[in-house]
DNA sequence: AGCACGCCGACT
DNA sequence: GTCGGCGTGCTC
């Protein structure tokens, strides 16, 4: 052919770890590719099609190996932009991740369609200049695709959308056929008609259903009005109203807001002005609970979209509550885009469109909303940054601060990090000079005070023979609110947790088949279910171990405590909130509703209680076992208990009436647990960072775990010492801890362990060259034994 | 994963 | 000869 070729890498989307590598194809020179397009390859020895996109264009390269050609190109415009591009590289590199999952929460959600570029008349006023431009505002009121320009066109296009008569956006089109609803529509001459045909009741609601509110979609019309759709269908037949195939956006939001701006005091004025003005990328606002930081989030939210600039708003997703979304959508109304999971996959698409189209300036959302693609993004705010949802995990490999603050190097924006209790890691950062440190000291509402809190030591009302769940305390102070009909919130660390089975004559404890884990006993089916598999076993009525009629269930569920509320308060109306009862779309929405309209008197929970219930009748908080969260063998165990404590303290006592927390526990000497009485962060901070530095735990260093997993459990032992020896061969002038190899518990009969290497934060980046280097050159090995090999970064 | 390739035994 | 069963190794 002897056209000239350009040479392109891409990665191939949905395809099994081995093939996540990034392919070299060439296509003609005259084609326009971009990068973040999506291309069809003929791709193996059948040349099968696959969908590839288009991480790097090369600039010049010499085709040593048959190249293939590209067989076509998918989009008209990048899918992706050349800073989202650099982000999946930066994370492949710093995670060892593959390309399909450092680019899966960058691409747009679902399964990827054709992105066609449309024009849409913005001034319908606007009077043509000349011949060519009203032969191209007739194209596009016709049809308004553009596509397949030449080049006068183009121009044309340019300069109409810069003056702003046209506009254009993306729409992406699923190649399964577009997703319509059927909308109903008045006719033009319906006035006319209603003189001459009979309308009855019904067919009347409709029309003035339609007068209301303008076209609808007619399954919210049946379900508004309670009616068939028959009056719809004779109404058509007369010709009043016209029934269509509509794309419609589905409205998330079922409830219109109000916005309340207040002034800013003293304390949030500076944190607004100091972050704006400040030199340094990041800054942490350190603020009680109800000191109003969320204020601060939105003027600072308003000062940067002043200026042009869009900013994303990360949430915990548990803190993702309708006052959260209230705030912002009742401050921006249309300028905020809200992303969380339990969106649709349609009303994500939607969500990311309008991000994509610059529809929208703000977004709210979980964590992988730091991935939202906007293409001027000049600050991210991270509220409540301490919470663990916002690390890295398993699933979802990449730490979100530090994506923020990667991205918002890349476009000279900001971080702005927020909590009561910070993350030790970023308060350290702030003292060491990194980060600006705000404090948020007042309580923004005046006269609401923090809560008194008391430490019940179970212990002592074991020996004071006192068997119940509930100190005589907390007892004593739940019948009092019940009295002055006031709420109550009783928490408990975690689900069923530590509610195991087990055999008081020989200790046995009934444990999963498959995993290495205690099974859980659940009351109300009679059954035991293995909370990592999800095996289900009947319970017994004797052990299986030895014979013994004594086995019997040990530990506090929620369940539990509501048994035992209902059994020590019959009158109380009790409502237990965990993931069993809380998995529908507005459950929580409910549940803060009947809180809020003083329907429920108690309410039992797990963690998710611990944010975000700002409800003002709410004057005790019980927290039944502090002690859970400690028993977890991980360096932030001080923290997290610490955490939690604060901010489940933070729920009583939002209004004028003071608030109680009642801790029980059996260790009230722990620092954690201590601090937390009076909310007192600096000084928990200060004990908690001197035994992170004697025990050389982050910030002091990072840790880095390595896991290999088998079925095989004498392979695995074998290879992790052979790659511990291999990275240790490596290392020449960093400085390197690491832990005994150990084994993991075993889930679905996959047997597992892992060590941990420690290193400096500066050293970090070596190592894990390092590290993906010797896991490369062990691959043929590692895959020969059926050998999985998972890096985590903690 | 998915597919072509090729080696080997069974069969017209 | 030659058909097909299955193990092996590669995919720009």
């Amino acid at each position: 052919m002897g056209d000239i070729m350009r040479f392109i890498k891409l990665f191939i989307q949905n395809s099994i770890s081995k093939l996540d590598i990034l392919y070299t194809y060439k296509c003609d020179e005259k084609l326009n590719i971009q990068l973040g397009m999506r291309v069809k390859i003929p791709f193996g020895r059948g040349n099968k099609p696959k969908i590839g996109i288009i991480v790097e264009i090369l600039e010049d390269f010499q085709e040593t190996f048959n190249v293939k050609e590209i067989l076509e190109i998918l989009d008209y415009e990048p899918i992706v932009n050349k800073d989202l591009i650099q982000l999946g590289f930066w994370m492949v590199e710093k995670y060892l991740v593959g390309y399909n999952q450092a680019f899966a929460p960058i691409l747009p959600p679902g399964d990827l369609k054709v992105i066609e570029k449309r024009a849409y008349i913005v001034d319908e006023s606007y009077i043509p200049k000349d011949i060519s431009e009203e032969k191209l505002l007739k194209k596009i009121i016709e049809n308004s695709l553009i596509e397949d320009l030449d080049d006068l066109e183009k121009k044309i296009i340019k300069n109409l959308s810069t003056l702003n008569i046209i506009a254009i956006k993306f729409k992406v089109v699923s190649i399964g056929g577009h997703k319509t609803q059927k909308m109903v529509k008045l006719t033009s001459n319906y006035l006319d008609i209603i003189k001459v045909k009979k309308i009855n009741l019904k067919q009347k609601q409709v029309i003035e259903y339609l007068e209301d509110l303008g076209d609808s979609v007619r399954s919210d019309i049946l379900k508004d009005l309670n009616i068939s759709d028959s009056p719809i269908k004779t109404l058509e037949k007369n010709g009043l109203v016209q029934i269509y195939d509509g794309v419609v956006e589905r409205n998330i939001f079922k409830k219109s807001f109000e916005s309340k701006i207040h002034i800013l005091n003293e304390d949030q004025e500076k944190a607004v002005k100091g972050i704006l003005s400040s030199d340094k990328r990041t800054s942490l606002i350190h603020g009680l609970t109800g000191s109003g930081k969320t204020e601060v989030y939105l003027k600072l939210t308003e000062e940067i979209i002043k200026e042009n600039g869009q900013v994303i708003i990360l949430v915990p997703e548990i803190g993702l509550t309708p006052q959260m979304i209230e705030r912002f959508k009742g401050r921006f109304k249309d300028e905020v885009s809200v992303l969380h999971s339990k969106l649709s996959m349609g009303e994500r698409f939607d969500q990311w469109q309008k991000i994509k189209n610059g529809e929208v300036k703000i977004v709210v959302g979980a964590r992988s909303a730091v991935f939202a693609p906007f293409s001027n993004l000049k600050m991210i705010i991270i509220d409540e940054e301490h919470d663990s949802s916002y690390r890295y995990h398993n699933a979802l490999r990449y730490d979100t601060k530090a994506v923020a603050e990667k991205r918002m190097i890349d476009s000279s924006g900001k971080v702005v990090l927020g909590s009561a209790t910070p993350d030790v890691i970023s308060y350290y950062k702030a003292e060491k000079g990194e980060y600006n440190l705000f404090k948020l000291e007042k309580r923004a509402v005046d006269g609401s005070k923090l809560p008194n809190v008391i430490v019940s030591d179970m212990r002592e009302e074991l020996i004071a023979g006192n068997m119940s769940i509930f100190s005589e305390k907390l007892r004593f102070l739940i019948q009092d609110r019940l009295e002055k009909d006031e709420q109550i919130i009783l928490f408990l660390n975690r689900r069923g947790f530590s509610s195991f089975v087990s055999c008081r004559s020989c200790g046995e404890v009934i444990k999963c088949d498959n995993c290495d884990i205690s099974m859980t006993y659940h009351k109300n089916m009679d059954i035991l279910r293995c909370h990592y598999c999800g095996a289900t076993k009947k319970m017994t009525k004797t052990c299986p171990s030895c014979g013994s009629k004594f086995i019997k269930q040990f530990g506090v569920g929620t369940q539990r405590v509501e048994e035992e509320t209902l059994k020590l308060f019959p009158e109380a109306r009790v409502l237990r909130m965990d993931r069993d009862t809380t998995i529908a779309k507005d459950s929580y929405e409910e549940i803060y509703d009947k809180l809020k309209n003083k329907e429920i008197d108690i309410l039992i929970g797990t963690q998710m209680l611990a944010k975000g219930l700002d409800v003002e009748n709410i004057t005790l908080v019980g927290v039944i076992a502090a002690d859970l969260s400690l028993f977890i063998s991980d360096f932030r165990a001080n923290e997290t208990t610490f955490q939690l404590l604060t901010q489940v303290s933070g729920r009583a006592g939002r209004g004028d009436i003071d608030g109680e927390v009642v801790i029980q526990t059996y260790n009230p000497e722990n620092y954690g647990i201590e601090f937390s009485k009076k909310a007192n962060y600096i000084d928990f901070y200060k004990e908690e960072i001197s035994l992170r530095k004697s025990f050389n735990y982050p910030p002091f260093a990072d840790l880095i775990s390595i896991y290999l997993s088998s079925k095989n459990s004498f392979i695995i032992d074998k290879l992790a010492n052979k790659i511990l020896f291999e990275i240790g061969k490596e290392i020449t002038n960093i400085k390197v801890e690491y832990t005994n190899i150990v084994s993991v518990p075993r889930i679905k009969n996959i047997y597992k362990n892992k060590f941990t290497l420690k290193v400096s934060p500066e050293a970090t980046e070596e190592l894990t060259s390092i590290i993906k280097r010797v896991l490369d050159n062990n691959s043929k090995l590692l895959e020969k034994n059926e050998v999985y090999s998972d890096v985590e970064f903690l």
